[in-house]
DNA sequence: GTAGGTGCAAACCTTTTGCAGCATG
DNA sequence: CATGCTGCAAAAGGTTTGCACCTAC
């Protein structure tokens, strides 16, 4: 599941559809595929607007329906903090991917990183929890707006 | 900015207020005192259902507008990954607290960590970046979910 | 007394749903 | 050919806003 080998293959995503338990259809290829196609962070309305495009179009209410089965299935996940509607990424990043989110301006930056986290890891497993992937979300204050206050 | 010290005062929340630079009134003192005694994440809606009770009632708009603020101020912050409404918590805990998510029954994990994740720090320090805070999210697949697979 | 906060209700935006028709396996 | 996906449009749910009144300083 190495997003090189996606791509490689332009996402196979009946491949990926099918292993999720779905049926292929024309809808859910579409959406699956702006998902993929689309770097960081997107909402529900993004994708609906890459999904008009089709012809036929695919409707706004398949995008949502096809979103949720994606999240279902683990291709794709919420990641917000702080908007007032839903923001997805889809899982296949090579590199795990941070956020820092100014309290100020409310920009958000996004950070790589190679390494994994091992301090919390214990903690899960005694918990019963198998982690898949993590993410961290660090608040704080930005370059501009320490200047400006 | 200890718990402790918030509670001893109850919340002082007087204080709080004007050093964010807000002038106190009612609603404003409603809506901070709501969020500082929920625990652990609220919606919007949460705190409309108890400041309602409040004689005179305060409404839904004034709420929204407060929590805006709140945001602005830094007294509470966005939280949330997957809900389609926005989550609140506020900033006053003792401890940082983090996340797991499973991604099959979307339960949400939470678990508390006395020390600090210094890893990132250089990164965001050579962006310029001041950090506040921080929190994990994890995903992944409980307990439970793992049996049942 | 004045600037600005508040309540109400309507508007707005995002997401969900019922139903009839259509496409997939 | 049958199951179940799709589009449409309406409804639901959550959040914002205009305006007249009221309150804190």
């Amino acid at each position: 599941m190495k997003s090189a080998g996606i791509q490689q293959e332009q996402y196979r995503y009946e491949v990926y559809l099918k292993n999720a338990g779905f049926i292929l259809t024309r809808g859910r290829a579409g959406v699956f595929k702006a998902a993929m196609e689309t770097h960081g962070h997107f909402t529900a309305e993004d994708i609906v607007k890459l999904c008009v495009l089709h012809k036929p179009k695919i409707s706004r209410a398949t995008v949502y329906r096809s979103l949720h089965e994606m999240m279902e299935a683990g291709v794709v996940r919420g990641t917000a903090f702080g908007e007032k509607h839903q923001v997805f990424e889809h899982v296949y990043d090579e590199i795990p991917h941070h956020h820092a989110r100014c309290i100020h301006c409310h920009q958000l930056f996004e950070f790589k990183d190679k390494g994994e986290d091992v301090r919390y890891r214990p903690i899960l497993a005694k918990m019963g929890f198998r982690i898949l992937g993590h993410e961290m979300h660090f608040y704080g204050v930005c370059k501009d707006c320490q200047e400006e206050l």
